[in-house]
RNA sequence: GCCCCCCUAGCUCAACUGGCAGAGCAUCUGACUCUUAAUCAGAGGGUUGAAGGUUCGAGUCCUUCGGGGGGCACCA
């Protein structure tokens, strides 16, 4: 073509694709498309493959052979045997993505996708004419186009639209990534991820499933009469959990204020108001580390319920998890790793302290017992909470080995400074956490109302903390909400990216994330 | 914040104990009307993440920096 491509180096491939674009605009097209209507979605379109027919002299219609069948079916052999006849099926209209592209003289094999599937197209220059086959001549890897065509099956049996109609939607000017190996680099496929989700295996379908998860645990609280709410998420104080939050500042009020690292006080709030059953499913930002298991900002779903407890909490869990399979089609037994997970409800209630014992052999409540624990494991003792200490053991001892799904119940109660006591067991609080391959996917309360005591546990659980801890912040506008009433309520916390990621067999929270937080490119 | 590993063509990867930077895909040119990771013939494409250093000679060894991955720490 033109000599000054091959001399381009770096940007050769832009080059041809341009020279392309001006090749479509002097043939009267468009290079960046406009409305197309009457499209069918490809997955469709191949779940219309059984109208495609043989049709022989006298007007009778045979079915095709089965492509599927164990015995490969010699088509054009069928054919012979049959005709003269020829085949018959569908007009359909598509658009997708070029995937593949293979050019044989005056043939061409493109391979398309949409957002459902993909199909073969077969452009012949003789069928579809001498314009569009001078636009197919511009068209390359990662183009986006449409058809119009005959559905039917290549002498191979392939379900392909023989193009009659072609149409072009989009350019693309850069060159995908390997059309077999796609894109293997992390970096790239999370900080490019439009082309990880186009060229990567199975990134589409992931992320669709977070989209009917989600769906899913919104259609499971608000069957049951939950009423979701949208809280603030810049605090001027940042409370509900520990974490450090990120600070931002409001200019005109010359405010400093934080952005929220948990749902739970203001949904609580809502209690006092009289909305007996809410749920808020947003993001929370914590400005921790980074890991597998960690993003700065994550989706968050909080529930309360007024009147009910912790083991209200652990039923409807199970049922939002058990939905939520479901709503994407899977099993009760998922795959994980070279393992599975099996979430047949109900799941296995154990107590914290059964749990300690089987474990580590030592019991809970025998102090000296557990300081010698802790002393052989280096976790240090000195001026501890005794239930911090055996906190830190169960960390290390007992929670790695929970498969599950498994609820632990019953914690200590110094632990949990914003959880009801378990009536007449004063050093046990009514909380569980759900644990499933040593992950904490939700975490949930007998929730605290009695406003004396939780300025006292606020109070309590401050001391000695440095201020960089949100929760050395006493929030007295919550603590005066709590002294106009909450119910007793049951409230719950999941870890939404956490579900996903064990429902989609993912083993990175980035993997579920679609733009997690990354350093700019340098 | 600490420790380990990685960064080579648009993409996926090679390059022995330091010795001429390579392949496949993609791109360009040519052939081909049922291909399917199409095939065949030819061509072009590189600041080896960046900057310094050691050396006759650095993709390779050393230092610093940048980006990423994993682990630790942090994290109800």
């Amino acid at each position: 073509m033109s000599e000054t491509l091959a001399e381009d180096s770096p940007g050769f491939h832009e080059a041809a694709r341009r020279n392309n674009i001006d090749k479509i605009v002097a043939l009267g097209h468009d290079p960046w498309g406009s409305r197309f209507d009457d499209r069918l979605l490809i997955g469709d379109v191949r779940a219309r493959s059984a109208e495609v027919q043989f049709q022989v002299e006298n007007g009778e219609l045979l079915p095709l052979p089965d492509f599927e069948a164990e015995e490969p079916v010699e088509y054009r052999q069928w054919k012979s045997d049959h005709g003269p006849g020829s085949e018959i099926g569908p007009k359909v209209r598509i658009a997708g993505r070029i995937m593949l592209k293979r050019p044989t003289g005056k043939l061409i094999f493109l391979n398309i996708e949409d957002w459902t599937g993909g199909i073969q197209i077969f452009i012949g220059k003789k069928q579809v004419g001498e314009a569009n086959w001078e636009l197919a001549q511009c068209f390359d890897l990662g183009d986006l186009v449409g058809f119009d065509g005959r559905l039917g099956r290549t002498n191979t049996g392939e379900l392909t639209v023989f193009a009659e109609g072609l149409h072009f939607h989009s350019k693309s000017l850069e060159p995908p990534p390997d059309k077999h190996a796609g894109l293997v680099d992390v970096e790239l496929r999370q900080r490019r991820r439009y082309l990880d989700l186009c060229y990567t295996e199975g990134v589409r379908e992931r992320f669709l499933k977070r989209t009917k998860i989600v769906a899913s645990v919104r259609n499971t609280l608000n069957a049951q009469g939950f009423c979701e709410i949208e809280g603030p998420t810049l605090h001027a104080i940042a409370g509900g959990a520990a974490a450090r939050p990120f600070v931002t500042h409001h200019n005109t009020l010359d405010l400093e204020l934080h952005m929220r690292i948990a749902l739970e006080l203001h949904l609580k709030r809502l209690l006092v108001g009289g909305m007996e059953r809410v749920y808020e499913l947003g993001r929370v930002y914590r400005n921790e580390g980074i890991s597998p298991k960690h993003n700065p900002e994550f989706t968050m779903l909080e529930v309360y319920q007024a009147y009910g407890d912790y083991r209200s909490m652990m039923d409807l869990t199970e049922a939002i998890i058990v939905n939520a399979i479901q709503a994407i089609g899977g099993e009760s037994k998922l795959p994980w790793g070279d393992l599975e997970i099996d979430f047949t409800a109900p799941f296995e209630r154990r107590t914290y302290s059964e749990l300690f014992t089987e474990q580590t052999g030592v019991d809970p409540e025998d102090e000296s017992a557990v300081i010698e624990l802790a002393k052989s494991l280096q976790i240090d003792v000195e001026g501890r909470h005794l239930d911090v200490v055996k906190n830190e053991i169960f960390e290390e001892k007992v929670e790695d080995s929970l498969v599950g799904p498994i609820f632990v119940i019953d914690y200590p109660a110094s632990i949990c400074p914003l959880t009801k006591r378990k009536a007449g067991v004063p050093h046990i609080a009514e909380r569980f956490e759900l644990f499933v391959h040593g992950m904490e996917i939700a975490n949930a309360y007998t929730e605290l109302n009695d406003p004396d005591l939780q300025e006292k546990l606020f109070k309590t659980q401050l001391a000695g903390l440095s201020d960089e801890d949100s929760m050395a912040k006493m929030d007295h506008d919550f603590v005066r909400a709590l002294r106009n009433g909450m119910p007793p309520t049951g409230g719950l916390g999941v870890g939404i990216d956490r579900l996903v990621m064990l429902l989609t067999n993912s083993t990175s929270i980035r993997d579920v994330i679609l733009f997690p937080l990354l350093r700019p490119e340098a």
